[in-house]
Order: structure tokens, then C-alpha cells, then sequence
RNA sequence: GCACCCGUAGCUCAGCUGGAUAGAGCGCUGCCCUCCGAAGGCAGAGGUCAGAGGUUCGAAUCCUCUCGGGUGCGCCA
């Protein structure tokens, strides 16, 4: 149980004693109640609004309140005072035991601080990417790949039964154009000059390969055949092709998702004709006649009867069409389609990660998720802004026309997978930010990438001059879990495991906000910290973590040092970044 | 026209779902290296949280409106 939720219980039992004293009125409600490590460390360790919160209820003002309750309070294990500030607020300080003996909790709890059982193993579906399986992945897919990996990773660690999907739309008329486009280099495998890919085509080389395989599979057949022959043959191994190639891009980032559920699979399935069974058994089908958007060109709006779905009884604007006017299913049907698919398979909750272009679809999409389930799903989407790719400063130039567009796999190559994940969750996803290829690589603390590594590496430095310094002690972590702590105490100290503390607290408000970012401010702050300390070091030798000739005192520091190594591997652990042990 | 996202220091951005005197980095000014990694650290200047109302003990945070930027808007996925 980490040191704030201890508290919080203490809290929480010492107020129903109160309560039962009599000196609150019975039935008082104790919801709205905080405990949190105020901005001014200055206030104190820990600081509740209990007073404040309760005074109305208890028809007394909040700092005579307060006055009633800091006593009480000061009478919990742990706590060394209370007092009372500014309009009513009750600062706690903790003993100084408490945050040393948080120094063994974390090294005793390695990676794994921080670690809850918040979800109590309730089932999510998270699916990112998703890209149309027609060639690599780029760099637009770069961060929705990233955010949606660590916020499912995330979500794991606070106690969720976490599934990561992959939705492959391979059903609609793009992966025709891609067997069109692949036929082509079937062709030209057979040494035909295909000259310039046509217009409506892809264009990328990365085709060719996909030709070579039709060629290897097919041998001649296909040449002799119309394209009504052969392009459903085409197109399923075109699609299988792709697939493996995305496969290979998302493991370049280390990305592996559980699942992936193809669009024609459900279709074939009669998934799609389950929801509007679903639908109409709900009376929330009709047809109808859609009026044209205000911001269309009247001559390109014929208005047409079409199979309409009540999306404005969930809440969207506009009722919203299942089947195009020529009976065939829209994108959003078989998009509905496989949301009623994960319902299935146990999803209440799910978390799709989208390209903020998709905006448009949001509300659409949770009012579907709403109706199929009958209010018992939930969605969430998190849309996630353009990153522009820039180099020095200015930004790269890419072609898609030429095909030549960056790929995530070039990205990679460049930068390096730790920092291409990093550096995508230094923003809120639906923040426009800039990708610097030569940013990131920089060694200075205004990268933070770096700074957290360097911070990392620090640690373990440190830990090898101890050994030097004391070859004949052990400074394994296992033994720095049972070292004597007395010797640390000094506020740049303590202030520092504070910080190391808040660590389960961070992500537990990261995880229910599905904000997975905070971590990496996190994660900045306590290097920052950590750096600090290090460089008091150079004013007065005795602050060293290092200080020859004091065992004890070492051994103390170095299991401060571990522990901030720890919390850091912790949260790259979550980040899916390598903690590196040494800059070179 | 409508919807969604955004507006915080000169610049790039945090701000823990309503808490106390709004924080970092860059840039600017001035300091700290006979070795625990200066790839770092310390200090200073810099703010009408776009604006106006409202909700309450308390608002950058929630509600309404206005201004300004981005994204999108039926048979494309």
C-alpha cells in the first residue's frame, strides 16, 4: 500500500471515529474529502480539504473544524503534526521514518512500484493503429502507435486485463486498389515494363515484393485471367503481405498487438448484419432523407433515401447512415460492426486511439457503442494530433505522391526506437508537437529523452564507484534493501523520496485518465531532482552519494540511489524504453 | 453554417479531473569543474492563465457567451 493511501485510511477511520464521538453529525458524507502532497512543500507532507469539505454538514467553520480535527489527526501512526492554514486547510508531516522506510518499499518492490490491482482485472480492449493494410507504416502513425502501446501497457500495471487489437479494413475498395496496384508488379515480375504506375494507383516500391510472391504463388495463371478472376486471389494475399510488413514496422518500435480482427472476417461473419438487427430490434433504424451539410456545395448534394441510424437519441448531431442509397453497407456500419464484435468477446470498456482527422467520428461512434450495447459498453477515444517531422529545425519535406514518404520504419532507423517512443509521450495526444530528428539526439537536459537516461545511467555510475570505493560491500539492490537508513535526512534527501513516493499515486491518476504522458513530465522532474542532489556534491564532498571512508553513510545514499533508479526503470518499463546503464 | 480540439512567460509546453504565492525547458543576465559523469548544477528577470459574465469557502481547471487558431462535416476508407 503506498504511503498516500495509508494515510488516506487513517484519515478516513480517524473522521468515523469523530463521527462516532459525536462531534460530527452521524451519516456526514466523507466523499469529497482529499489527500494530496500540496505544491508548497513548505505546507507540509500531505494536506486535506477535510475541514473545509465538512464544514457546511457540520455547521461550524472550516479552521474551527479543523481545529476539532487536527488533534485527531496528529494521533495517527506516521504522522508527526498537523496544522492548521490559510482557509482551513490541515497540513500533515509525516514522520521521517516513513519516507525511509519508502526507500526498502520501492527496492524491495523493483520494477513493479507503483503496481495496483485499481482495475481489479476488468477487461479493456485498446486498438491503435489500425492503418489500411496497403503499405508500411509512416510516420502519421507513428505516435497513435506509441500512445495506444503504452496506455494499454499502463492500464496493465494498474490492475486492467488488457487486450491490444489491431482492426485491419480490409473489406472496402482500397484493398482492391491495392490488388490492382500489386497485379501490376505481378507483371512486371514477369518482365513486363509496366512504365509509370498509373494514376489511382500506389505507386511504392515496396509493391514489388508483393509481385514477386503472387509470381512465386501463381506462377503464369494469372496473367491470362480478367481481373474478375483473379482479384479476389489478389487481394487476400496483397492484404496477407502488408500485414506482415506493418507486423514488422510495430515490432521496430517494439509493438505487438494480441489481436487483429479483419473487417471482411466480420463481414463474412454476418457481424455487420448482426447490428442492424441489433439496431432495428431497438427501433432505432429508420429511412430517411439526410439534409446537406451547410458548409457543402449545393451541386454536389443530391439529397437520397438511405437506412438512418437515431445517433441523436446518444447524444450525436446528426442521425447517421448505415447503408449507402445502393443498399451496400457504409464504413461506419462495419466500424459498428466491430465494436459490437469486442462487446462480445467482453469489452465493456474500450479505448480506441485515432488520428485527429477522425475527429468527426467520435461522437458517432460512442453514441453506436452506447446503443448496440444497450448503455453497457463504454468507448473512449483518444485522438492524437499531427507531429510534424523536422530536422534542425525545419521540417522535413515528404512526397506521398512519389510514394517517398517517410516511413515509421525510417524514423526508427534514424533515431532509435527508445527515443521515437519517448519522445511521442512528451505531449498530450491531442497536441500538435514537432518530431526533431536531430532534438532528439541531443545530449543536453532540454531533451528530455536524454535527461531521463542520463539520470538512469547516473545511478549506475554511481553504484560502480561505490564498489570501487568499498570493494569489500555489497551494493546489490538486494542488499540495499536492508541497509540502515538513519543517516539520510537532509530536506534535498527527503524532498527526493517524496518525490520517488508519488510515483504509485501518478499512476494511478494517469491510468483513469488515460493520460500516459504525465509519466514522462514525471519521470523529467524526478531526474531533475536526482541531479540536483548529485551536484551538491561537487560544493561539499560529504553530500556525495560516494563519501570514502563512511560506509554506512554510502551505503544509506546508494540505497536512495537505487531507489531512484528503480522508480525511473519503472517508468520506462511503462514506456517500453530500455533504462540504459551507461552513456557513451 | 455546425461539431470536436486548442488558446498559460518572448518561444515550446506542464499544471496531479476545484485548492494555498500558476510551474519547467529554451532564450536572456550572473555564477559553480585538481576527478562520485560540467552530457550537469545554482541564482535572477519575465504572467490580466485570450476576453467577459456565472457557479462556491476557493476557478487556469466546471457552465454560458465573445474573439482567435487547428481539424472535420451523406453513397472515401
Amino acid at each position: 500500500m503506498s504511503v498516500f493511501k495509508t494515510l488516506q485510511a487513517g484519515v478516513t477511520t480517524t473522521l468515523e471515529s469523530v463521527i462516532a464521538e459525536g462531534k460530527l453529525p452521524e451519516g456526514t458524507d466523507l466523499t469529497r474529502i482529499t489527500l494530496e502532497p500540496p505544491r508548497d512543500p513548505s505546507h507540509g507532507d500531505a494536506s486535506t480539504n477535510a475541514a473545509m469539505v465538512l464544514s457546511k454538514q457540520a455547521g461550524m467553520k472550516p479552521r474551527d473544524l479543523a481545529a476539532i480535527l487536527a488533534p485527531a489527526f496528529e494521533a495517527i501512526e506516521g504522522i508527526g503534526s498537523a496544522e492548521i492554514a490559510g482557509p482551513g486547510f490541515i497540513n500533515l508531516r509525516l514522520d521521517n521514518s516513513v519516507w525511509l522506510n519508502e526507500i526498502a518499499v520501492i527496492l524491495k518492490a523493483g520494477k513493479s512500484y507503483g503496481d495496483s490491482d485499481t482495475g481489479a482485472g476488468e477487461k479493456v480492449n485498446v486498438e491503435y493503429v489500425s492503418a489500411n493494410p496497403t503499405g508500411p507504416l509512416h510516420i502519421g502513425h507513428a505516435r497513435g502507435t506509441v500512445v495506444g502501446d503504452v496506455l494499454a501497457d499502463l492500464l496493465k500495471k494498474t490492475g486492467y486485463d488488457v487486450t491490444k487489437e489491431y482492426y485491419i479494413n480490409d473489406a472496402g475498395s482500397q484493398v482492391d486498389t491495392l490488388a490492382r496496384s500489386a497485379y501490376l508488379r505481378y507483371r512486371e515480375a514477369h518482365g513486363e515494363d509496366i512504365g509509370t504506375i498509373p494514376e489511382g494507383l500506389y505507386p511504392g516500391e515496396y509493391l514489388k515484393a508483393v509481385g514477386e510472391r503472387l509470381k512465386s504463388d501463381f506462377g503464369t495463371d494469372l496473367l491470362e485471367k480478367s481481373e474478375e478472376e483473379w482479384l479476389a486471389q489478389v487481394r487476400l494475399i496483397s492484404v496477407e503481405v502488408m500485414m506482415d510488413l506493418i507486423r514488422e514496422d510495430l515490432a521496430s518500435v517494439g509493438v505487438h498487438q494480441e489481436v487483429f480482427t479483419s473487417e471482411q472476417s466480420l463481414v463474412e461473419a454476418g457481424k455487420v448484419d448482426a447490428v442492424l438487427e441489433n439496431l432495428d430490434g431497438r427501433g432505432l433504424l429508420y429511412t430517411g432523407v439526410l439534409e446537406p451539410p451547410k458548409g457543402m456545395k449545393p451541386e454536389d448534394w443530391e439529397a437520397r433515401p438511405q437506412t438512418l441510424f437515431k445517433a441523436t437519441e446518444f447524444g450525436d448531431d446528426v442521425d447517421r447512415p448505415l447503408k449507402k442509397s445502393d443498399g451496400s453497407w457504409t464504413y461506419f456500419a462495419s466500424d459498428i460492426a466491430n465494436h459490437l464484435d469486442k462487446f462480445d468477446r467482453g469489452f465493456a470498456q474500450q479505448i480506441d486511439i485515432w488520428g485527429a482527422d477522425h475527429g468527426g467520428y467520435v461522437k458517432r461512434m460512442k453514441a453506436a457503442v452506447r446503443a448496440i450495447t444497450g448503455e453497457q459498453g463504454e468507448l473512449d477515444v483518444k485522438l492524437c494530433q499531427i507531429v510534424r517531422l523536422m530536422d534542425k529545425g525545419e521540417p522535413v519535406k515528404m512526397s506521398k505522391r512519389s510514394g517517398s514518404f517517410v516511413t515509421l520504419r525510417d524514423l526508427v532507423n534514424e533515431v532509435g526506437k527508445d527515443a521515437v517512443r519517448f519522445f511521442l509521450m512528451t505531449r498530450k495526444n491531442d497536441a500538435q508537437m514537432d518530431f526533431d530528428l536531430s532534438a532528439v539526439l541531443e545530449t543536453t537536459r532540454d531533451n528530455p529523452v536524454f535527461y531521463v537516461q542520463y539520470a538512469h545511467a547516473r545511478c549506475h555510475s554511481v553504484l560502480r564507484q561505490a564498489q570501487e570505493a568499498f570493494p569489500d560491500s555489497d551494493f546489490s539492490f538486494e542488499a540495499l534493501q536492508a541497509v540502515d537508513l538513519s543517516q539520510i535526512g537532509t530536506e534535498e534527501e527527503l524532498q527526493l523520496i517524496r518525490q520517488l513516493a508519488e510515483w504509485p499515486r501518478l499512476i494511478e491518476a494517469a491510468a483513469k485518465a488515460h493520460e500516459p504522458h504525465r509519466i514522462a513530465y514525471f519521470l523529467y522532474d524526478v531526474a531533475a531532482a536526482f541531479h540536483g542532489l548529485y551536484t551538491k556534491g561537487r560544493e561539499d564532498t560529504m553530500l556525495r552519494f560516494v563519501v570514502p571512508g563512511h560506509e554506512s553513510l554510502t551505503l544509506a545514499r546508494l540505497a536512495l540511489v537505487g531507489a531512484v533508479r528503480t522508480v525511473i526503470a519503472s517508468g520506462l518499463d511503462v514506456f517500453g524504453v530500455e533504462p540504459v546503464e551507461e552513456l557513451h
